[in-house]
DNA sequence: AGCACGCCGACT
DNA sequence: GTCGGCGTGCTC
């Protein structure tokens, strides 16, 4: 049924999630010809949406009575280019989610910036770069090498890789290519910013990350195409830039997680995609971490990436201090009646860095007072009704759920046994902000956590600036403040809890234990201190080996040990995991669900696959009700260099949007 | 994501 | 019979 007048046929991928074993693509006709990557809207079903042309050819007699739409409109021609499409393709097929929601996810908004006229370019100076020997034949070996292969940064805090990654940044420039850089998270991208502008005065700096506003984003989405941006700095989502001639992608603090965006579809993490990208674009690849993650380290061993590493500039003195608190508690002998969070150890030392006008921070995973709070009559955990978690106390009798948000009255009732009276254990960090105030009276104290974090970004810089302006002595704070902030002058760091860093049953659990601690330590004395700093980590396991393998900064053998688990356990890099995760309201539902498909799964695996496959039946998560959805969840491993058993692909094709499909999950608890 | 279609139980 | 609840499958 082809009219005069529509006689293309154009193939169109609509910008929405279809199950992604099914055909991806519809035809509807048009007038004229449209090239690969147009944008255009159509009617799919009763809907109205966006959608992406993969083909156009001449209509021709088709037999069947198949319905053809017309496109709506011709939003923009060429709109993504054909490296984006293929960028996208791949990485649907990776991760298992349709390839419409891929596309959807790489569309900006056509939005106009609104230009603010007040802002002003500062005229910058531009900063002389000298590399000293190391990073020179460093960056000559990045630079001559003739294979595709990933290059793995393994550099110590302080060795200087910015250095090395500006010089590498100058020689693509020079060659007229595109450089992205990734890093994970939005506050290291504001200061990286200001660092590399310094070094490239005269080029414009394309920022991407999720908080900039939908115009400004495609104002530089516009530039990057036309190849007039050269330098592209990003957290996760820069990935899907339209670059134009990439030749270099920099992917920094490469062991960080937030690369991975594990809580909305699709869930793909950003190193994955960078290397897809750096396949279709030839362009060269370098992963930079002090702590790289096993299985990248492993890929080095087995010759998949190459390894490189830099030396530390100066040989700084810092102390890691292992203090026992087990003596702390049986002190002269006698069991202590209360026991301070503070080991005198830790007391003594922050008492001397004081004097010494150094700044110290103090370091625990926990927001709040305390962890939890037990009903005094019945014994029984105070929880949210919504997450069945933990409420943890706030002010004067009023406990909040962290996790949604969730507040109690000021007198919250026991739902056991009516009691009133609740008992708190555990520490967060008010405890340790109120605690420290009462031990050092005249010290400035600030606390940094997702509560304070959570306002405005102003108020967050206002702080990082008090902070390093000295106008803070004690800065207590979550994990986050050690990666979020380029703090470089700090004394002393004390872990009150070290315990708490290893005690989450994961797989992934100590390696970003001995991440955390060394990147803390990196903070330690940047600037030229006389005074040497020092760590302390407070715990009651201190005969734990891998303590000793941060004390003496001795990332290879941890790298020994964690590999032999991850082996016996038959864990990444040994194989790959996918997570399924089902949730719903109704918990039988939950567990009629989950089984259901895990029988599923279970059933068609050959009897050869059996014995290399592995499957997880249906166990609930650590936190196993959300928001008032109860959940389960299925664990798939596949080993490594073999392919999802195509049942496999089915069933997970098959799922409804119950189910949360996490390829490469970040945890599995 | 919506929305139609079809199967099955409850009820005028 | 027939109304409607919801599980299943399709969208050019």
């Amino acid at each position: 049924m082809s009219t005069k007048k529509n006689n293309y046929l154009i193939t169109v991928v609509p910008l929405v999630k279809i199950p992604f074993l099914r055909n991806q693509s519809f035809f509807y006709s048009h007038s004229k010809n449209l090239k690969e990557g147009t944008l255009v809207k159509i009617s799919f079903g009763k809907r109205n949406l966006k959608g992406i042309v993969l083909k156009s050819q001449k209509d021709f007699p088709r037999k069947g009575n198949l319905h053809i739409k017309q496109i709506k409109e011709v939003e923009e021609e060429n709109f993504l280019s054909t490296e984006q499409i293929k960028l996208a393709k791949k990485v649907a097929e990776y991760y298992l989610v349709s390839l419409g929601l891929i596309l959807k996810t790489i569309v900006p908004s056509r939005t106009k910036e609104r230009k603010n006229l007040s802002q002003k370019m500062k005229t910058l100076s531009s900063n002389k770069l000298l590399l000293n020997n190391s990073q020179l034949k460093t960056a000559k070996k990045i630079l001559n090498s003739k294979n595709q292969l990933p290059f793995l940064l393994f550099a110590p805090a302080s060795s200087g890789k910015t250095n090395l990654y500006i010089y590498l940044i100058q020689k693509f420039i020079q060659k007229n290519k595109q450089i992205l850089i990734l890093v994970p998270e939005l506050t290291i991208l504001i200061q990286d910013k200001e660092r590399y502008q310094k070094y490239f005065p005269q080029e414009e700096i394309g920022i991407l990350h999720g908080k900039i506003s939908k115009g400004k984003i495609f104002s530089f989405w516009q530039k990057i195409k036309q190849g007039k941006i050269k330098i592209i700095l990003g957290t996760r989502q820069a990935v899907w830039a339209p670059f134009k001639k990439l030749g270099l992608i920099i992917i920094d603090e490469e062991q960080d997680i937030s690369f991975k965006q594990w809580d909305m579809n699709p869930r793909y993490d950003a190193r994955q995609v960078a290397l897809i990208l750096s396949n279709i674009y030839k362009a060269k690849v370098v992963l930079g971490s002090a702590t790289p993650r096993i299985e990248d380290y492993y890929l080095t061993q087995k010759k998949f990436y190459q390894l490189i590493t830099l030396p530390k500039l100066r040989k700084k003195k810092t102390e890691t201090i292992i203090v026992d608190m087990r003596k702390e508690y049986y002190q002269k002998g006698k069991k202590q009646k209360t026991i301070s969070v503070f080991s005198q150890t830790l007391k003594d030392e922050i008492s001397y860095y004081l004097k010494q006008k150094q700044q110290i921070m103090l370091l625990i995973n926990r927001q709040g007072m305390s962890a939890f709070s037990v009903c005094n009559n019945c014994g029984s955990v105070l929880r949210c009704p919504r997450c069945e978690r933990a409420l943890v106390y706030q002010k004067e009798g009023n406990y909040q759920c962290l996790h949604c948000n969730y507040q109690t009255d000021i007198f919250p009732v026991c739902s056991q046994c009516q009691g009133v009276n609740f008992h708190n254990y555990g520490i967060g960090t008010q405890k340790i902000e109120k605690e420290i105030k009462k031990i050092f009276p005249s010290a400035k104290i600030k606390r940094v956590d997702n509560q304070t974090m959570k306002s405005s970004i102003k108020s967050q810089e206002e702080l990082w600036k008090d902070f390093s302006q000295k106008k803070v002595d004690i800065l207590i704070g979550t994990q986050m403040i050690t990666k979020a902030w380029d703090l470089s002058s700090i004394g002393l760091i004390g872990i009150i809890d070290t315990d708490s860093l290893f005690d989450w049953p994961d797989f992934f659990t100590n390696e970003r234990a001995f991440s955390f601690i060394s990147q803390a330590k990196g903070r330690l004395n940047r600037l030229g201190n006389q005074i040497s700093g020092k760590i302390i980590l407070q715990t009651f396991h201190p005969e734990e080996e891998i303590l000793k393998w941060i004390k003496e900064d001795n990332y290879l053998k941890f790298y020994k040990e964690e590999i032999e688990d991850r082996q016996k356990l038959f864990f990444p890099p040994f194989s790959q995991i996918i997570k399924l995760v089902y949730q719903n309201k109704i918990p039988q539902k939950v567990n009629e669900k989950t089984e259901k498909i895990y029988q599923q799964l279970k059933k068609n695996l050959a009897e050869k696959e059996k014995e290399t496959f592995r499957l997880i039946p249906p166990f609930d998560p650590l936190v196993s009700k959300i928001r008032g959805r109860w959940r389960k969840q299925i664990i798939l491993q596949i080993p490594k260099n073999e392919k999802i058993p195509f049942f496999w692909k089915k069933i997970i094709s098959s799922l409804d949007s119950a189910w949360i499909v996490d390829v490469d999950p970040v945890n599995l608890s």
